[in-house]
RNA sequence: GCGGGUAUGGCGGAAUUGGCAGACGCGUUAGAUUCAGGUUCUAAUGGUCGCAAGGCUGUGCAGGUUCGACCCCUGUUACCCGCACCA
């Protein structure tokens, strides 16, 4: 009989369907296991061969985990709102909704021939109502803490989506998305303060099981410093707060430098004697993309104001204030006390402008560079801190400048607030009304949600405001405080709001009175394994997990985290090692794969590629390989016995293979789990035979890769039961061990032999079969044996000299 | 520049975490089956010397620790990813 993929694959999808296989039971006494992989954003271009890495990866592990009894809500669904859907839905004419319906329907109708065991009863999208009312409810609770707030601040404005970028959106001054210029402009922004959460947001990454790149990933992100802030006074009369995160070298400060935009530059304008060179710089600066900043690396710039000096507040002396753009106002306070002996930047202004350079940790060469990896080194030309190590300096600084009132300890983060309105159609509305006597407003919670209006054209505005604020029925509304005319907030929020959260409506996906209700919540949470892209670790992971811990404080969901493990997959490249996109042709679209080879042999080689973690290029002929196996896997049929036990020959195998399958399935090891499925198979052909036992085993081990085929060979073979109703293998440590090895034996840690031993030999046995195997006999001959190092089971090494 | 990572046959990758390097698969070669192509089967396959038994050599490079190093340490090179003067 041949292995009809096609026909056996649909007979399956349709009986898992028929019977609701996968549905996640709403018994909350089984122990529970939620595994959840990154919903795709529903694009035009379908389904990517990277997609079903991630999918194939967890529907291992939630097969495997009914298998063992779990209840398992393993659930998918659609990212929808986004600018590629608005921009094609305004070239083509056709409303966004639309355009999302098709593209959900064709990635739905491609997951479905992967055989990926969701639930679909569950199936959520950010773009229905139902959806983002919950979406909105969050935000209007952010506002209510004070939380959300709006802001007139410079953003970033990409000149051809025609809107604001969130920072964390602009790659080398360029949009992410288009790869656009980006230019600032100021506009009024809600903002949510995550800033607020940086704390909580590094330290709980204790508390969970994330990859190591990842935990640093995020950490970097927030980039958490710790310092101090010191107040200089000026002979201007003002003071200058500035942001050091060595205290410890102030008397190492010989000037200070603030960045172009500080306030105080305006302020002192009739005291600078060159206000208008000063005024030159700045306008240059502001011009200055970050990226031309950054491209001046090599060249420090700056323009020192005359007629104002700083005052450095530990000797009194005077030192001069300089402008220059490698201080950013964005950062600390926007000024800096420099230590050019000490801090390599400092110093490359400082032998550039002639400045003097004082060194106060010994042990450098300030003559060369700057020696900023000083921890070691000892003060000195630091009055009272002379003597003391850099940490003792630090503490004691800090305590004098708190004692004097003039500084205190401060911690910084690099992470800044969430910019959250976008100018764009196709988004949750933010449900915020303007009323002139009672300012924001939020909607009230009963009249949630706040639907998108329908409107005839998505444009966005040239002056850069939302379509949605040329709709006057939308915009013109009563204030739901105090009833008065007011106008709604036209923006719309990013695409990352509805995937903040969506985790927490698989669990109860068609609540309409909570976003999920509490025993649904208290059951299923937190997602046991997260699986996802490494591109998400930062943006995506941090704003879900700062929503999660908001709503943990408001009590709506029970745990501070909601991924207790998060792992990353690497990408799919094309066959020339490069990565896939349509400009490069390299692109492999799944259903070409599906339809000639079939989606268990997809599964099977997208597991099998290489590391999970890492990166690698697709391969036709090894696809081709993979369909082999199947291949070799069906003909199993022509060679099975009777018996209801593990033959003895294949007995240790058969365990073996269970505890290394097992285990890697756990451990992100699906390749070298194949591997050692492959080898069993191998061991069988060579046997010749294969017993109804050892041959259940083997399709349940089999099965979470490759369901379609082993439910059908497990049929055939007359079980006549679905693999669902059956349990995973077990096996027992015992019956792993062989009961003969092999120890290899060397000479001076070379190979020489290898000895055949029955398992309960003795180290002093095995040493004597050693030394009189003829093979070591002959190297050992006329030397001295210093050393006998046996290891267990493993090997014997012989010292000889 | 900073942070993280990687380097193993012709290719993708294994190596129980200091104990037989190259599992498993692809590719290649030879043979069998086949009218032929494909499929399937059998065998070989890091390099090198050798008719062979076997020897030598081999995990980016240079050292070191160890009975023993792909694995640990020091230095170095190349590449990949992230961040961009964060005080």
């Amino acid at each position: 009989m041949k292995y009809d993929f096609k026909s056996i694959e649909q007979k399956w999808q349709k009986i898992w369907d028929e019977k609701d296989l996968y549905a996640a039971k709403n018994d909350y006494s089984l122990p529970k296991f939620y595994p959840l992989v990154e919903f795709p954003y529903p694009s035009g271009q379908g389904l990517h061969v990277g997609h079903p890495r991630s999918y194939t990866a967890l529907d291992i592990v939630a097969r495997k985990k009914r298998l063992m009894g779990y209840n398992v809500l393993y659930a998918m669904g659609w990212d929808a709102f986004g600018l590629p859907t608005e921009n094609y839905a305004i070239k083509n004419h056709i409303h966004p909704e639309i355009v999302t319906k098709n593209n959900v329907a064709n990635f739905k109708k491609q997951l479905k021939s992967l055989g990926l065991s969701f639930d679909w009863s569950r199936e959520i999208n950010t773009t229905d109502p139902d959806y983002y009312k919950w979406t909105q409810w969050i935000f209007i609770q952010l506002f209510k803490k004070g939380l959300a707030y709006k802001k007139e601040m410079s953003v970033n404005w990409c000149t051809s989506c025609k809107v604001v970028l969130a920072n964390e959106e602009v790659v080398n001054n360029a949009c992410e998305r288009c790869g656009s210029e980006v230019v600032r402009k100021v506009k009024s922004q809600w903002m949510l303060k995550i800033t607020e959460y940086a704390e909580r947001l590094i330290n709980d990454l204790d508390e969970v099981d994330y990859v190591e790149r990842v935990k640093v990933s995020q950490k970097n992100w927030i980039g958490r410093s710790s310092g101090a802030e010191v107040t200089f006074k000026t002979t201007a009369g003002d003071d200058l707060l500035i942001y050091t995160t060595r205290p410890d070298t102030l008397f190492g400060a010989t000037y200070m430098v603030i960045s172009p935009e500080h306030p105080m530059v305006d302020k002192w304008k009739d005291l600078i004697g060159n206000f208008s060179e000063v005024e030159k710089y700045r306008e240059e600066a502001l011009r200055k993309s970050d990226f031309e900043r950054t491209e001046l690396v090599k060249e420090k710039t700056g323009v020192r104001l005359d007629g104002v000096m700083g005052i450095n507040p530990v000797n009194g002396k005077e030192i001069p204030i300089f402008i220059s753009d490698y201080v950013l106002m964005t950062y600390g306070t926007g000024a800096i006390m420099a230590v050019p002996a000490h801090d390599d930047r400092d110093w490359d202004f400082a032998k550039k402008f002639s400045l003097p350079i004082i060194t106060v940790v010994a042990g450098g060469n300030a003559e060369e560079a700057a020696y900023t990896d000083c921890a070691e080194g000892e003060m000195v030309n630091s009055e009272f801190l002379n003597g003391l190590s850099v940490a003792e300096a630090k503490e004691k600084i800090i305590a004098y400048l708190t004692e004097e009132g003039i500084g205190k300890e401060k911690v910084n983060y690099k992470l800044r607030d969430w910019v959250f309105s976008r100018q764009r159609y196709w988004g949750e509305p933010i449900p915020m009304v303007n009323c002139p006597d009672c300012g924001w407003v939020p909607v009230d919670e009963k009249d949630l949600p706040l639907t998108l209006p329908d409107v005839e054209s998505y444009q966005p505005t040239d002056n850069g405001e939302s379509p949605l604020s040329t709709i006057e029925s939308f915009v013109n509304t009563t204030c739901p405080k105090c009833g008065k005319a007011a106008t709604r907030e036209t923006d719309t929020m990013p695409q990352w709001a509805g995937s903040s959260w969506y985790y927490l409506r698989y669990c109860d996906p068609n609540n309409d009175s909570a976003l999920a209700s509490k025993e649904a919540l208290n059951y299923w949470g937190p997602v046991d394994w997260y699986n996802g892209g490494m591109e998400h670790t930062t943006l995506h992971l941090l704003y879900s997990r700062f929503w999660h811990k908001f709503l943990y404080d408001i009590g709506v969901v029970p745990t501070k985290e909601p991924y207790a493990k998060r792992t990353s997959h690497g990408m799919i490249l094309g066959e020339n090692g490069e990565k896939m996109s349509k400009s490069r042709g390299n692109v492999v679209n799944p259903d070409d794969i599906i339809e000639e080879f079939g989606a268990d042999t997809l599964r099977i080689y997208e597991m099998f590629i290489g590391d999970f973690e890492k990166a690698a290029p697709w391969s036709v002929s090894s696809v081709k390989g993979c369909k082999r196996f199947l291949e070799r896997i069906w003909s199993l049929l022509d060679i099975l016995t009777e018996g209801e036990e593990y033959t003895s020959d294949l007995e240790s195998l058969m365990h073996k293979t269970i505890k290394k399958v097992s285990y890697d399935i756990e451990n992100l090891k699906f390749n070298t789990a194949i591997a050692s499925l492959m080898s069993l198979l191998n061991a069988v052909s060579d046997k010749g035979s294969i017993n109804k036992a050892e041959f259940k085993t083997f399709m349940l081990l089999l099965n979470p890769f490759a369901p379609h085929i082993t439910e059908e060979l497990l049929q055939l073979a007359g079980f006549g039961v679905l693999a669902e109703e059956c349990k995973w293998p077990e096996y027992s440590e015992e019956k792993c061990k062989e009961s003969t090895l092999v120890i290899p034996v060397q000479i001076n840690g070379k190979l020489r032999s290898k000895l055949s031993v029955s398992a309960d030999k003795s180290e002093e046995d095995i040493i004597n079969m050693a030394l009189s195997d003829e093979k070591v006999a002959e190297f050992i001959a006329g030397k001295t044996v210093l050393k006998k190092i046996y290891v267990k089971g493993r090997l014997l090494n012989i010292v000889v000299k």
